[in-house]
DNA sequence: GACCTGCTGCGGGCTG
């Protein structure tokens, strides 16, 4: 039967799109597909794959033809199933079978025996079996290879490792057909070309282009909503009437100790909600999720309360809707969230917003225009990253072994590595064979060895085997296990959290009120507790900031309220506000920055308003306090959020003065002065960390014996302390100040806000009390020196002063 | 009457 035949049968169309790719493909040629979940695309890719198969019959009728590559390990199971179903008619004589980390052992000796026709499986599980000395072999009558979901993968280290994998593929099938999936925009070249390695290949665009509903709940009351804060239990009410009519809802929070805070209030306020709703994010044990996902399909749950961890994965999920509890951050994750409810062809998608504070009811219309303008974020590949060189290294080592001058041509057909010099190159593999300069003495180190033929190898069966054991790019939190007592495992916390409970404390976490009994082995031990009053864990994640494609939208919606055009319930509801700003002082624009200066008792304010996300704003706040600072000497106290900054003296100071005789937003000199007036050695000591992980300096432990958090960040800051004394030129040390730069300071993107603030036009305002914009800016400073009770008397007081202040 | 900030993802050797 042909693959046309087949969707004939069933009364399926073809759509063009999957055309065009079997096209392709029966024509040997790569590429990368766009198009949205649940679009057909699967198919499209997997029967671009079988027909190929059909065409090429003298091929060897077994071992590996097909690999696909997944993201998730939730995911692989369903795609398993997906590419079994047709199958039995197409080729009988196929198998599928899949391969992550779940796979039982007794699978696992099978598939060393012989692998399926069809491998459904990880960049990291791929590694690993590239780490086996016969990968040559068990590869050799691989055709094709499919990425899932490229665009997840391809902005971090783990799309760099499956570049690198690839590249090793290639290698052995020059004529090797890859293709990649891509669900979300953005620049598909880039993507494609990241994939590819830069050469030639398709861009096939799926035709279903989705109708997207973005609404927003306006508190019942806007000029009495908050002006500050994050958590948005104001909007309780709103939220419980947007679930009530619906059978299945997705509730998307940004943060864990955020999704147990609403769990817990809904259920307060809707007892009769117990077991109906659900808590699902990443510190919740494994079996917990698996059953939130489960019972999702099932369609049992009415709602969710979830963080990204629901962004992707669970397909078919029957949700009708879905609702984002404050700032998205991203439009492209906004896209995502909101793809997650009509999963059905022909059903619009919808996302309703739901804002913790006034000033994201502005994001709420800013979102409406990007997505409108579809000014959605891109990725980029990180750029020839070292500590994944490294391990790949030692990988190819293990693989078969490798000649270098032909590992390094092939390295550099990997995207990332296109520019890796010889210099770069030599030091990478000097670093392997004896660990560089300061580890010479180290056996340990000296993980590759060449023989008399100049093969590269791994000496030693237990070099290979721990190598094997820290094989990928994701470094875990440091956390410790949360268990009852009696058995059955919770989640995971950090450590730093436990530590400063003493037994008997209680602690909210997994939707439930639990009292430590005691810490033992990596694990607290806990059970169940009554009473009200708890702590709820705090995880310290990622800091995602305001993308500046979000941020500009925001500027454009204030230009629309600079000159009167409130569109939108989102910009009615903002529209009181937005006026006592203008009244104030003024609305930022893409052509206005706005500078205020007010003076209190506790010194002088200034804050500036460059709408460019919180990572840039830190830079731009220390730049311009170390900066003022070497004019005349002064300390200041910072506080930044996403929409602009503050710098806090205690002696008043003449900023417009200043300002006008010199350029404080100058980018000359902005690394030194960046890297001065940050503590940027200890930002780059604490993302060594993960540099030493992936480069395998650090071993992580034995699996059910892992070595604590402090352990590992003490023997990473060794690692840190000796090269830094003994061996300057290390240049995975280069690679964690370039990381901090580039990641968590995000210098590219200050030098681009440098350049806009530059030609806007300065505008400076002494006010007399704080601002709509600068308010929050003033919560947040005193919130990083107070506990969340003495901050809410603050901000009550606070608030007293702008009322008094303002008049009757 | 106004507070609660920071996400996600993977993997594991040996053993009659």
């Amino acid at each position: 039967m042909t693959p046309q035949a087949w969707f004939k049968q069933r009364g399926w169309t073809i759509f063009p799109f999957q055309k065009a790719v079997w096209k392709a493909a029966l024509q040997g040629r790569s590429g990368l597909l766009h198009a949205t979940t649940g679009s057909g695309k699967t198919y499209a890719v997997w029967f671009a794959a079988l027909a190929r198969a059909i065409k090429q019959p003298a091929k060897p009728k077994r071992g590996l033809r097909v690999l696909w590559l997944t993201p998730m390990r939730a995911l692989a199971a369903d795609t398993a199933r997906a590419l079994q179903e047709p199958l039995a008619e197409l080729l009988p004589d196929w198998t599928v079978g899949m391969r992550t980390g779940d796979t039982s052992a007794a699978e696992r000796a099978r598939q060393t025996r012989s692998l399926p026709s069809a491998l459904v499986t990880t960049p990291e599980s791929l590694c690993l079996m590239l780490s086996q000395a016969n990968a040559a072999e068990r590869f050799a009558a691989l055709d094709m290879v499919i990425v899932d979901e490229w665009h997840e993968l391809m902005g971090n280290k783990r799309g760099v490792q499956a570049q690198l994998a690839l590249a090793r593929l290639r290698q052995w099938h020059p004529d090797l057909v890859v293709w990649g999936l891509s669900a979300t925009p953005g620049d598909l070249t880039e993507a494609r070309d990241t994939l590819l390695g830069g050469a030639d290949g398709e861009i096939v665009e799926g035709a279903l282009r989705k109708e997207l509903v973005i609404d927003t709940l306006i508190p019942v009351n806007p000029s009495r909503f908050a002006w500050s804060g994050h958590l948005g239990l104001q909007m309780l009410q709103p939220v419980i009437d947007a679930i009530e009519p619906h059978s299945s809802t997705l509730i998307f929070t940004n943060t864990r100790s955020q999704a147990e805070l609403w769990y817990q209030n809904l259920l307060e306020a809707r007892p009769d909600w117990a077991g109906l709703i659900a808590l699902h994010h990443g510190s919740l044990d494994r079996e917990v999720r698996d059953w939130v996902e489960q019972s999702l399909k099932l369609g049992t749950l009415k709602a969710v309360i979830c963080t990204s961890s629901l962004d992707l994965g669970v397909d078919f999920l029957p949700v009708e809707r879905v609702l984002q509890i404050g700032s998205a951050k991203g439009i492209a994750r906004l896209l995502q969230r909101a793809g997650r409810s009509g999963h059905a062809p022909g059903r619009p998608s919808r996302i309703t917003l739901v804002p913790t504070n006034s000033l994201e009811l502005l994001e709420a219309a800013g979102a409406k225009r990007a997505v409108a303008n579809r000014q959605i974020e891109t990725r980029h590949a990180p750029n020839k990253p070292l500590d994944v060189l490294v391990q790949h290294l030692v990988t190819m080592a293990l693989g078969g072994g490798f000649m270098a001058d032909a590992l390094f041509d092939e390295v550099r057909t990997a995207w990332s590595y296109r520019t890796l010099t010889r210099a770069e190159w030599d030091w990478a593999l000097a670093f392997v064979t004896h660990g560089g300069q300061s580890l010479t003495v180290y056996p340990e180190y000296r993980r590759v060895q060449a023989d008399a033929l100049g093969i590269h190898r791994v000496p030693d069966l237990a070099l290979g085997r721990r190598h094997r054991m820290g094989i990928g790019t994701i470094v875990a939190d440091a956390s410790i296990q949360v268990s009852f007592i009696s058995g059955g495992r919770i989640g995971t916390v950090e450590e730093s959290f436990i530590s400063r409970m003493t037994p008997g404390d209680h602690f909210l976490f997994g939707g439930r009120l639990l009292e430590l009994v005691r810490v033992h082995d990596m694990t607290a031990l806990v059970k169940r507790a009554s009473g009200k009053k708890a702590a709820v864990p705090r995880w310290n994640g990622g800091k995602l900031p305001l993308s500046s494609e979000y941020a500009h939208a925001l500027l454009d919606c204030l230009q629309d309220a600079s000159e009167q055009r409130y569109d939108g319930p989102e910009m009615q509801a903002i529209r009181p506000l937005l006026e006592l700003q203008q009244r104030s002082s003024a609305l930022p624009t893409r052509q206005r920055l706005v500078i205020e200066t007010h003076l209190c008792k506790e010194g002088q304010h200034l804050f500036v308003y460059p709408f460019a996300g919180r990572s840039v704003h830190a830079g731009l706040a220390a730049l311009l306090a170390y900066r003022a600072a070497a004019m005349s000497p002064m300390t200041f106290s910072i506080s930044v959020n996403e929409y602009g900054f503050e710098l806090l003296s205690a002696e008043a100071f003449d900023w417009p003065a200043l300002m006008r005789r010199v350029d404080l937003f100058s980018d000359t000199d902005l690394i030194a002065d960046v890297l001065a007036s940050l503590n940027a050695g200890e930002l780059a000591q604490r993302r060594f960390r993960e540099i030493a992980r992936i480069a395998g300096l650090v071993f992580q432990g034995y699996p059910g014996q892992p070595k604590s958090t402090r352990q590992l960040q003490a023997s990473s800051s060794l690692f840190f302390e000796v090269f830094r004394k003994h061996d300057a030129g290390n240049l995975l040390l280069l690679q964690a100040q370039q990381e901090v730069l580039e990641q968590e300071l995000e210098l590219s993107r200050l030098q681009a806000t440098l350049v806009e603030l530059r030609d806007r036009e300065l505008s400076f305002y002494q006010t007399e009390r704080a601002t709509p914009l600068g308010f929050p800016l003033m919560v947040e400073r005193v919130r990083e020196r107070l506990s969340s009770e003495k901050l809410s008397d603050r901000v009550a007081r606070m608030i007293a002063q702008l009322e008094k202040a303002a008049g009757p």
